[in-house]
Order: structure tokens, then C-alpha cells, then sequence
DNA sequence: GCCACCGGTGGC
DNA sequence: GCCACCGGTGGC
């Protein structure tokens, strides 16, 4: 789903599903075939990543999975008592590639089976998206994937797995599909990055549209989208979260820490290129990741902008008033929030 | 000039 | 500490 950004929950092609190895990453996030969204924009943004994607095959370490463990096991047997409430999710996930030196795009999606808990791989992003919209009333099962797999159950082996230095990151379930003629798009930041991941809706018309306020205003300025049905619930920003503790870069404490003049020491924060996790370790279900790790204190020589203080008070006012008129953002939203703690 | 991307604030 | 939002800007 990246637009005109290089990440997106892009799909893999379905021939790559069969055993994902690391190569079979490789495979996907290096050659345009593996995105098979038929949307004109995606294609442009594709386009756009390939040529960016081409000159960094060689950081295959820095694909990224996506998923939404959780499987509601209850009682898996695999899922360690003292998991983290993540772990109570019903697994999804994509795998992401990189495709400049600084963001990643999915190179694959995976669902974990409610039964035995291996990883399938979805082959499309609509698929996937099909799937997590409706993952927490309709789990999935090995058997799920018939449809594109007739043969699969849960006799056989997992699609992928955790420890073969992939980026993983949990998807929330639940999240509705985009309407008919647009686009979601994730943009996974690179490593270091103050956020993991945006999130980007691309209109019929081609616009890109950031927020649930350009959403308001978009369909405002639009009513015809509405009258076909499209509404605010249509949409949500929430991204998946990393594995990987530390991918993203903790905010300042304080402006007195980054302003002693000292300099950033170069072990000091995370190196730009992708570092591979430590194994499984950290990437087990459940696992706490590696943060404890390394411990980083970022700091930066930058000087706060209060002048835009002034620019959000009115922001905000806006977005009040927006939110007026916003559908209640239902259970859905509310239960994501839970299901987050 | 446009816009994709990144940083980071305010609010919670 | 997280997240929604959006300003700024480098690269095109």
C-alpha cells in the first residue's frame, strides 16, 4: 500500500509464498512483479520505489514483517503465559523491504493460524486486508488459506518464521478495508526514525490524504464519496508497531540534554543501516524486544519552534469542530485501543 | 512549485 | 510514553 512512498503493505506475489525464506523476501521486494495491486496509483508509487528498491537490494536485512500475533490462543500452547498483551492479538502480518536508505516497504503479509499458530502468508494485500478487517470475529486458519492454497493445513510448516532477520511488526486487526478506489497506504520509517510508520490514504482523485482531518475535509469537499457510502469509519491511521524495541527513536527528555554541546558519539544511536536483531531472541510472540539492550539517548542540536504552538491552538479549534460532525468512530476504534493496552 | 518524507509538539 | 497531526524542507 504505499503510494507514493515506498512502504506499503505491498503484496507479494502469490508465488512466493510457499516457503518465505529470506530470499524469498528478496525475491519480492526486488522485482516490481511482486506487487500485484492493481490501483494506477499504487503502480506509480511502485514504480517509483522500484527504482529506489533496485539500489538496495543488498540490505535485505532491513525487510520488515508485519504482523498481528495473537492469535486469541487461548491456551496455545505456544504462547507464553507472561506474553505481553500483544500477544492476545489475532496474528497478521507483511513483511517489509527497504526500499531507499530510510523506509521499508512490506514485502509480505502473514496471518498466523488460530489453531496452530504457524504463519501463512497472504498473497495480496487485498487479501490481507480482507483478512484483518473482520480477523477478530473470523480468526484464521490454516485452512482459511485454501482459497488460495488447496492443499494447506496445519500439517504443514510455517510460511516464515521469526528468526531469519527479518523487521517485524504487529498489525491491530480490525482495520476496515479502504473503499472501493483507494488506497491504503503504510510507510515504514527507517530505523531511528521518530515514528515507526505513517499512514497514507490515497483518494480515487489521486490525493494523498494524511489524517482523519484531510479525510473530514476531503469528503466534505467531496460529497459524492459520501453518498456512496464512504465515511469517516472507512478510515484509520493506526500502524502496526515494531517487534523490535528501539526501532524508533525515543523522544528527548528534555532540551537540556541535547543542548551541552556535546557531540552525538557514534555508538550512541542507531546506526542508519539496519541491524539486525539479535535472532529470535527478540522476536519470539510475545517476546519483550531488545531495547533493554541498547539503551540510547539520542540527542539533537535542534531548537524548539514555538511558533507552532500558536498554528496548533487553531488546528485544533478546526479539528473540534470536524469532529462534530464525525461519525462516533464506534466500537472499532475503541476496541483498538483496548486491544493496544 | 510541488510533495514525499521526516521531525516533533500537544494532548492524552 | 504514545499518538494524531502537521510544519518544514530537500529533492524533484
Amino acid at each position: 500500500m504505499v503510494g507514493g512512498e515506498e512502504n506499503d503493505l505491498n503484496e507479494p506475489s502469490l508465488s512466493n509464498h510457499q516457503e518465505t525464506t529470506q530470499q524469498d523476501v528478496i525475491a519480492v521486494s526486488s522485482s516490481s512483479s511482486s506487487f500485484s495491486s492493481s490501483s494506477s496509483e499504487s503502480e506509480l508509487h511502485e514504480t517509483r520505489n522500484e527504482n529506489v528498491q533496485s539500489q538496495s537490494n543488498e540490505n535485505v536485512s532491513r525487510e520488515l514483517v508485519l504482523y498481528n500475533p495473537s492469535a486469541n490462543d487461548e491456551g496455545g500452547a505456544h504462547e507464553p503465559v507472561s506474553t505481553p498483551v500483544r500477544h492476545q492479538r489475532p496474528p497478521l502480518l507483511g513483511h517489509l523491504t527497504p526500499n531507499s536508505s530510510r523506509v521499508l516497504r512490506v514485502g509480505a503479509f502473514t496471518v498466523q493460524c488460530a489453531s496452530c499458530f504457524k504463519w501463512r502468508l497472504i498473497p495480496t494485500k487485498e487479501k490481507y486486508e480482507e483478512i484483518r478487517e473482520h480477523l477478530l470475529e473470523e480468526p484464521f486458519y490454516c485452512e482459511t488459506a485454501r482459497e488460495w492454497r488447496p492443499d494447506i493445513s496445519c500439517n504443514d510448516p510455517a510460511d516464515i518464521t521469526q528468526d531469519d532477520g527479518r523487521l517485524w511488526a504487529i498489525d491491530k486487526p480490525n482495520i476496515a478495508q479502504p473503499p472501493p478506489g483507494w488506497q491504503r497506504l503504510l510507510h515504514i520509517r527507517g530505523e531511528g526514525s521518530t515514528k515507526f510508520a505513517d499512514v497514507y490514504y490515497i483518494a480515487p482523485s489521486g490525493k494523498r490524504l494524511r489524517s482523519m482531518v484531510d479525510i473530514q475535509k476531503y469528503l466534505i469537499e467531496h460529497p459524492e464519496y459520501q453518498t456512496e457510502g464512504v465515511c469517516m469509519t472507512r478510515f484509520s491511521f493506526q500502524t502496526p508497531k515494531p517487534l523490535q524495541e528501539n526501532y524508533v527513536r525515543k523522544r528527548r527528555a528534555n532540551m537540556n540534554a541535547s543542548c551541552d554541546g556535546s557531540k552525538l558519539e557514534s555508538g550512541e544511536v542507531y546506526p542508519i543501516s539496519w541491524a539486525r536483531p539479535d535472532n529470535s531472541t527478540g522476536l519470539q510472540l510475545g517476546r519483550p524486544g531488545l531495547s533493554e539492550l541498547f539503551p540510547t539517548a539520542p540527542v539533537d542540536n535542534r531548537v524548539s519552534q514555538p511558533a507552532k504552538k500558536a498554528k496548533r491552538a487553531v488546528t485544533k479549534e478546526m479539528h473540534s469542530s470536524l469532529a462534530s460532525t464525525e461519525p462516533p468512530d464506534l466500537s472499532l476504534e475503541r476496541y483498538f485501543n483496548e486491544y493496544k493496552k
